[in-house]
DNA sequence: AGCAATGTAAGATGAGGATCGAACATTCAG
DNA sequence: CTGAATGTTCGATCCTCATCTTACATTGCT
Protein backbone atom coordinates (compact mmCIF):
# COMPACT_ATOMS: atom_id res chain seq x y z
CA UNK A 1 0.00 0.00 0.00
CA UNK A 2 1.02 3.03 -0.82
CA UNK A 3 2.83 5.51 1.89
CA UNK A 4 1.76 9.09 2.57
CA UNK A 5 3.51 11.67 0.60
CA UNK A 6 5.32 13.78 3.23
CA UNK A 7 4.77 11.91 6.15
CA UNK A 8 7.56 12.63 8.26
CA UNK A 9 6.33 10.17 11.30
CA UNK A 10 6.34 12.84 13.70
CA UNK A 11 3.37 13.03 15.83
CA UNK A 12 0.91 16.01 15.57
CA UNK A 13 2.79 19.41 17.48
CA UNK A 14 0.68 19.96 20.76
CA UNK A 15 -2.11 22.87 19.71
CA UNK A 16 -1.44 26.35 21.46
CA UNK A 17 -3.48 29.55 22.05
CA UNK A 18 -1.73 32.84 22.14
CA UNK A 19 -3.06 34.55 25.38
CA UNK A 20 -3.90 37.63 23.48
CA UNK A 21 -6.48 35.51 22.22
CA UNK A 22 -7.42 34.06 25.46
CA UNK A 23 -10.93 35.72 26.77
CA UNK A 24 -11.33 36.50 30.47
CA UNK A 25 -13.79 33.87 31.45
CA UNK A 26 -11.49 30.87 29.72
CA UNK A 27 -8.41 32.02 31.96
CA UNK A 28 -10.62 32.37 35.02
CA UNK A 29 -11.77 29.07 34.59
CA UNK A 30 -8.54 27.30 33.80
CA UNK A 31 -6.76 28.99 36.88
CA UNK A 32 -10.21 27.25 39.12
CA UNK A 33 -9.42 24.12 39.28
CA UNK A 34 -7.04 22.60 42.01
CA UNK A 35 -4.99 20.63 39.97
CA UNK A 36 -4.67 22.88 37.02
CA UNK A 37 -3.35 25.35 39.53
CA UNK A 38 -1.06 22.82 40.92
CA UNK A 39 0.47 21.93 37.89
CA UNK A 40 1.30 26.19 37.68
CA UNK A 41 2.69 26.24 40.84
CA UNK A 42 5.51 23.27 40.29
CA UNK A 43 5.68 24.70 36.70
CA UNK A 44 6.68 28.19 38.30
CA UNK A 45 9.06 26.82 40.92
CA UNK A 46 11.52 25.00 38.14
CA UNK A 47 13.10 26.34 34.87
CA UNK A 48 11.53 26.53 31.34
CA UNK A 49 11.47 23.03 29.24
CA UNK A 50 13.03 20.91 32.16
CA UNK A 51 9.70 19.72 33.09
CA UNK A 52 7.68 16.88 31.05
CA UNK A 53 4.16 16.02 31.94
CA UNK A 54 5.48 12.88 33.79
CA UNK A 55 7.26 14.59 35.88
CA UNK A 56 4.39 16.27 37.54
CA UNK A 57 2.83 14.67 41.11
CA UNK A 58 -0.64 14.69 41.14
CA UNK A 59 -3.15 12.76 42.27
CA UNK A 60 -4.93 11.63 38.93
CA UNK A 61 -4.21 9.04 35.88
CA UNK A 62 -2.16 9.93 32.67
CA UNK A 63 -5.23 10.60 30.93
CA UNK A 64 -6.67 13.32 32.96
CA UNK A 65 -3.06 14.71 33.51
CA UNK A 66 -3.61 15.15 29.65
CA UNK A 67 -6.43 16.74 29.92
CA UNK A 68 -5.11 19.43 32.44
CA UNK A 69 -2.43 19.85 30.40
CA UNK A 70 -4.67 20.58 26.92
CA UNK A 71 -6.78 23.48 29.41
CA UNK A 72 -3.67 25.16 29.95
CA UNK A 73 -2.76 24.93 26.43
CA UNK A 74 -5.90 26.32 25.47
CA UNK A 75 -5.92 29.39 28.37
CA UNK A 76 -2.56 30.51 27.09
CA UNK A 77 -1.17 29.50 30.40
CA UNK A 78 1.34 26.58 28.91
CA UNK A 79 3.46 25.99 26.36
CA UNK A 80 4.56 22.81 25.21
CA UNK A 81 7.57 21.08 23.06
CA UNK A 82 8.13 17.61 22.34
CA UNK A 83 11.53 15.99 22.78
CA UNK A 84 12.01 12.35 21.93
CA UNK A 85 9.30 10.30 24.23
CA UNK A 86 8.58 13.10 26.24
CA UNK A 87 6.79 16.45 25.93
CA UNK A 88 8.62 19.24 27.85
CA UNK A 89 6.70 22.22 29.60
CA UNK A 90 7.15 25.77 29.97
CA UNK A 91 4.89 28.57 31.62
CA UNK A 92 4.03 31.24 29.70
CA UNK A 93 4.81 34.21 32.13
CA UNK A 94 5.48 37.55 30.04
CA UNK A 95 2.46 36.37 27.40
CA UNK A 96 -0.17 35.82 29.86
CA UNK A 97 1.31 38.78 32.14
CA UNK A 98 0.80 40.87 29.21
CA UNK A 99 -2.71 40.19 28.59
CA UNK A 100 -3.69 39.66 32.15
CA UNK A 101 -1.22 41.56 34.51
CA UNK A 102 -0.53 40.92 37.71
CA UNK A 103 -3.26 37.55 37.29
CA UNK A 104 -0.60 34.79 37.28
CA UNK A 105 1.26 36.56 40.06
CA UNK A 106 -1.41 37.09 42.48
CA UNK A 107 -2.72 33.29 41.41
CA UNK A 108 0.81 32.13 42.02
CA UNK A 109 1.06 33.79 45.71
CA UNK A 110 -1.95 33.40 47.03
CA UNK A 111 -1.79 29.48 46.69
CA UNK B 1 -50.41 29.19 70.62
CA UNK B 2 -47.66 30.83 72.12
CA UNK B 3 -45.35 32.69 69.89
CA UNK B 4 -41.53 32.59 69.72
CA UNK B 5 -40.09 35.13 72.21
CA UNK B 6 -38.04 37.52 70.51
CA UNK B 7 -39.58 37.25 67.09
CA UNK B 8 -38.83 40.38 65.07
CA UNK B 9 -40.64 39.40 62.40
CA UNK B 10 -37.58 40.08 60.33
CA UNK B 11 -36.36 37.92 57.35
CA UNK B 12 -32.97 36.02 58.29
CA UNK B 13 -30.36 38.81 57.31
CA UNK B 14 -27.96 37.32 54.30
CA UNK B 15 -24.87 35.19 55.43
CA UNK B 16 -21.56 37.34 54.18
CA UNK B 17 -18.05 35.80 54.01
CA UNK B 18 -15.30 38.13 54.62
CA UNK B 19 -13.29 38.37 51.48
CA UNK B 20 -9.61 37.44 54.24
CA UNK B 21 -11.90 34.16 54.48
CA UNK B 22 -11.87 33.40 51.04
CA UNK B 23 -9.53 30.60 49.76
CA UNK B 24 -8.12 31.90 46.06
CA UNK B 25 -10.52 28.79 43.78
CA UNK B 26 -13.75 30.20 45.34
CA UNK B 27 -12.56 33.27 44.34
CA UNK B 28 -11.61 32.36 40.60
CA UNK B 29 -14.84 29.89 40.34
CA UNK B 30 -16.96 32.55 41.40
CA UNK B 31 -15.51 35.14 39.10
CA UNK B 32 -15.24 32.63 36.06
CA UNK B 33 -18.96 33.01 35.04
CA UNK B 34 -20.64 35.14 32.10
CA UNK B 35 -23.77 35.86 34.96
CA UNK B 36 -22.07 36.43 37.88
CA UNK B 37 -19.48 38.67 35.59
CA UNK B 38 -22.42 40.90 34.69
CA UNK B 39 -23.52 41.78 37.67
CA UNK B 40 -20.19 42.57 39.13
CA UNK B 41 -19.86 45.19 36.11
CA UNK B 42 -23.34 46.64 36.35
CA UNK B 43 -22.64 46.70 40.24
CA UNK B 44 -19.05 48.70 39.44
CA UNK B 45 -20.88 51.22 37.64
CA UNK B 46 -23.25 52.07 40.18
CA UNK B 47 -22.97 53.55 43.78
CA UNK B 48 -23.12 51.37 46.93
CA UNK B 49 -26.71 50.58 47.95
CA UNK B 50 -28.37 51.47 44.98
CA UNK B 51 -29.41 48.41 43.55
CA UNK B 52 -31.58 45.67 44.12
CA UNK B 53 -31.32 42.22 42.79
CA UNK B 54 -34.33 43.25 40.88
CA UNK B 55 -32.07 45.86 39.07
CA UNK B 56 -29.90 43.56 37.51
CA UNK B 57 -30.40 42.69 33.70
CA UNK B 58 -29.57 39.29 33.42
CA UNK B 59 -31.32 36.66 31.07
CA UNK B 60 -32.09 34.06 33.92
CA UNK B 61 -34.66 33.80 36.03
CA UNK B 62 -35.17 34.94 39.74
CA UNK B 63 -34.21 32.04 41.28
CA UNK B 64 -31.06 31.55 39.38
CA UNK B 65 -29.99 35.48 39.90
CA UNK B 66 -30.65 34.92 44.04
CA UNK B 67 -28.12 32.05 43.70
CA UNK B 68 -25.92 33.63 41.69
CA UNK B 69 -25.91 36.70 44.77
CA UNK B 70 -25.66 33.77 47.11
CA UNK B 71 -22.26 32.80 45.22
CA UNK B 72 -21.08 35.71 45.40
CA UNK B 73 -21.02 36.58 48.83
CA UNK B 74 -19.37 33.50 49.61
CA UNK B 75 -16.86 34.44 47.49
CA UNK B 76 -16.80 37.56 49.32
CA UNK B 77 -17.57 39.96 46.70
CA UNK B 78 -21.03 41.55 47.36
CA UNK B 79 -22.51 42.74 50.49
CA UNK B 80 -26.69 42.88 50.80
CA UNK B 81 -28.34 44.93 53.26
CA UNK B 82 -32.19 45.12 53.45
CA UNK B 83 -34.64 47.52 52.68
CA UNK B 84 -38.45 46.98 52.89
CA UNK B 85 -38.60 44.05 49.99
CA UNK B 86 -35.88 44.83 48.74
CA UNK B 87 -32.25 43.59 49.25
CA UNK B 88 -29.41 46.27 47.92
CA UNK B 89 -26.24 45.52 47.23
CA UNK B 90 -22.39 46.48 47.14
CA UNK B 91 -19.39 45.47 45.85
CA UNK B 92 -16.64 44.85 48.00
CA UNK B 93 -14.19 46.45 46.64
CA UNK B 94 -11.27 47.89 48.92
CA UNK B 95 -11.78 44.31 51.38
CA UNK B 96 -11.75 42.40 48.11
CA UNK B 97 -8.83 44.16 47.02
CA UNK B 98 -6.96 43.74 50.16
CA UNK B 99 -7.27 40.05 50.39
CA UNK B 100 -6.68 39.79 46.11
CA UNK B 101 -4.73 42.73 45.26
CA UNK B 102 -6.05 43.62 41.80
CA UNK B 103 -7.82 40.54 40.45
CA UNK B 104 -10.54 42.61 40.91
CA UNK B 105 -9.72 45.87 38.82
CA UNK B 106 -8.51 43.27 36.06
CA UNK B 107 -11.78 41.43 36.00
CA UNK B 108 -13.69 44.07 35.83
CA UNK B 109 -10.93 46.17 32.63
CA UNK B 110 -10.97 42.57 31.00
CA UNK B 111 -14.64 41.66 30.83
C1' DA C 1 -57.36 42.21 55.57
C1' DG C 2 -56.07 41.63 50.90
C1' DC C 3 -52.80 42.04 47.24
C1' DA C 4 -48.69 42.94 44.57
C1' DA C 5 -43.64 42.96 44.65
C1' DT C 6 -39.37 40.99 46.05
C1' DG C 7 -36.51 37.43 47.18
C1' DT C 8 -35.47 32.62 49.02
C1' DA C 9 -35.99 27.47 49.37
C1' DA C 10 -36.78 22.97 47.52
C1' DG C 11 -37.03 19.58 43.93
C1' DA C 12 -36.25 18.24 39.07
C1' DT C 13 -33.70 18.57 34.92
C1' DG C 14 -29.94 19.07 31.76
C1' DA C 15 -25.26 20.24 30.37
C1' DG C 16 -20.54 20.48 31.17
C1' DG C 17 -16.50 18.65 32.86
C1' DA C 18 -13.33 15.73 35.75
C1' DT C 19 -12.03 11.14 36.07
C1' DC C 20 -10.86 6.36 34.82
C1' DG C 21 -9.75 2.31 31.96
C1' DA C 22 -8.42 0.57 27.70
C1' DA C 23 -6.55 1.00 23.20
C1' DC C 24 -3.36 3.29 20.24
C1' DA C 25 0.75 6.06 18.33
C1' DT C 26 5.36 7.63 18.73
C1' DT C 27 10.01 7.43 20.25
C1' DC C 28 14.05 5.45 22.11
C1' DA C 29 16.85 1.56 24.04
C1' DG C 30 18.34 -3.21 23.66
C1' DC D 1 12.74 -6.09 15.58
C1' DT D 2 10.91 -6.18 20.29
C1' DG D 3 9.81 -3.89 24.36
C1' DA D 4 9.36 -0.13 27.57
C1' DA D 5 8.13 4.65 28.36
C1' DT D 6 5.35 8.60 27.36
C1' DG D 7 1.12 10.89 25.96
C1' DT D 8 -3.16 11.15 23.48
C1' DT D 9 -7.87 9.68 22.30
C1' DC D 10 -12.20 7.43 23.02
C1' DG D 11 -16.10 5.80 25.64
C1' DA D 12 -18.34 5.45 29.98
C1' DT D 13 -19.32 7.17 34.46
C1' DC D 14 -20.10 10.37 37.95
C1' DC D 15 -20.62 14.72 40.04
C1' DT D 16 -21.06 19.52 40.18
C1' DC D 17 -23.58 23.36 38.89
C1' DA D 18 -26.71 26.46 36.28
C1' DT D 19 -31.34 26.70 35.36
C1' DC D 20 -36.44 26.33 35.74
C1' DT D 21 -40.86 25.74 38.04
C1' DT D 22 -43.38 25.89 42.01
C1' DA D 23 -44.20 27.08 46.57
C1' DC D 24 -43.39 30.04 50.42
C1' DA D 25 -42.06 34.21 53.47
C1' DT D 26 -41.65 38.99 54.17
C1' DT D 27 -42.76 43.70 53.32
C1' DG D 28 -45.38 47.63 51.97
C1' DC D 29 -49.43 49.66 49.85
C1' DT D 30 -54.39 50.35 49.50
Amino acid sequence: MPEQAGATGHRPAPVHTHPDDVPLLTALAALADPVRMHLICTLAKHPDWTLSCSNFDVSVGRAAKSHHFSVLRDAGLVEQRDQGTKRLNRLRREEFDARFPGLLALALRAA
